[in-house]
DNA sequence: CGGTCATATGACTGACCAGTCACATTGTAA
DNA sequence: TTACAATGTGACTGGTCAGTCATATGACCG
């Protein structure tokens, strides 16, 4: 975490550091960034920087830190769906919210990213937060399991690693995939949402079809 | 690619420098590989690297042309099912090819999975690869559709997509859930063997029920 | 005014790195 | 043996970097 010092900061020129070190983690990732180019963006000291921080792994922690709580923060502006209707309900709900924030944050969203796809501290941190993910899904679709709406025969894990692999690239899929201006995105009713809108169902439909209540389990004898 | 003078090589000692690169690539990463530390494991001087390379991508991307080479081979010393049958056949015959190979082999994979997940020469370096890669998935299901066994109301889009992210980090995912000796994972009779059949398949079953032909399109109207 | 504390500064150190190049060694053919 | 080409070598250059520290600035209080 951020010394003291750097909470001290006039607000402006703390959000200045923290928008240009999102700047830089984004461009040259966990391993490229420079403390010695970040100050000479920021026109602050080298020394000032140590003031700040232990280190760039400490600003790094910080920023993952940050987005999260903002993602948090903009689910929670919307009610989440009954818990007793079907897990890819609350699927919808989080990804709406977590993409448009996503989509509206997209520098920090490729910093988060990129830290559950290896590039970060250490194999071992990216290994545990992907666990947690995995295991997030995993509770979903038990608790899915005994209300009724998905299949009691599904292989959990297989189930659950294929919800982690495909949501958690999915808004950087959207972002490749729509260049656009950051105000279409504002604007609720742009083409782009409705675009987006499009391919998250299409995505979800997969998935709750693959995974919903079969009435005869299809019989699966290859091998 | 390398030139001449390191194809000259003495076979062992080209093979300790592939081997020991890939080992440097796989630990640290496109960008924290270095070339003083690679030519001191190796016991050659600097120099020497500069007369078999142009410069560490230029081994990088041998390294990566090598993997896929040696992938292809091992696909190509099992048939193909007939392409007339559903494209989740071929997926099944690639994926059990391709599985087998990385987990042989997976300090390689390592580097190779890292190159298209955002490690690498650069992002356009990675978004070329896996545009390929969700293209190939994409005329797979084309062709799936025309034969009757994927659903025609498919978003081929996002199933495309689905499979890309889901495929991709497959072997990753394998390799991270056993934990063992590799030499039981040569016999294809082992304990290991079967746990990794039985995900493929549960896997699979998903995707397949998800995306295959429906008698009634489940009629789809959230949001 | 003077004193004290928090903050800002940037030159400096030691480490690591990529890439070069003049020279050494080895292989091969005349 | 000599001559020549191919290959091997590692000290050296110029660059970037993280982290330190003595010093400077400014704010606040007595």
């Amino acid at each position: 975490m951020p010394k003291p010092t750097f909470f001290n900061l006039p607000e402006d020129k703390r959000q200045r550091i923290v928008d240009l070190a999102i700047e830089e983690f984004a461009t040259y990732g966990y391993r490229g960034a420079s403390i010695s180019r970040l100050v000479a963006a920021a026109g602050i000291a080298k020394g000032s920087f140590y003031q700040y921080f232990d280190d760039l792994d400490d600003l790094y922690r910080y920023l993952l830190h940050l987005g999260a709580e903002q993602k948090a923060q903009v689910l929670r502006s919307t009610p989440p769906p009954d818990p007793a209707l079907s897990p890819f309900d609350t699927l919808r709900w989080m990804l709406r919210g977590s993409v448009g924030y996503e989509v509206t944050n997209p520098r920090l969203a490729r910093i988060a990213y990129r830290a559950l796809t290896g590039d970060g501290p250490s194999e071992a941190f990216v290994a545990e937060m992907r666990a947690a993910l995995t295991g997030f899904y995993r509770d979903l679709l038990a608790k899915g399991i005994k209300h009724g709406h998905i299949d009691p025969g599904l292989d959990l894990d297989a189930a659950a690693f294929v919800l982690t692999s495909t949501l958690l690239p999915l808004s950087q899929y959207l972002l490749s995939r729509i260049d656009l201006e950051p105000e279409d995105l504002v604007r609720p009713d742009g083409p782009q949402t409705a675009a987006i809108e499009a391919l998250l169902d299409g995505l979800l439909d997969i998935l709750e079809y693959g995974m919903g209540s079969r009435s005869p389990r299809k019989d699966d004898s290859h091998g």
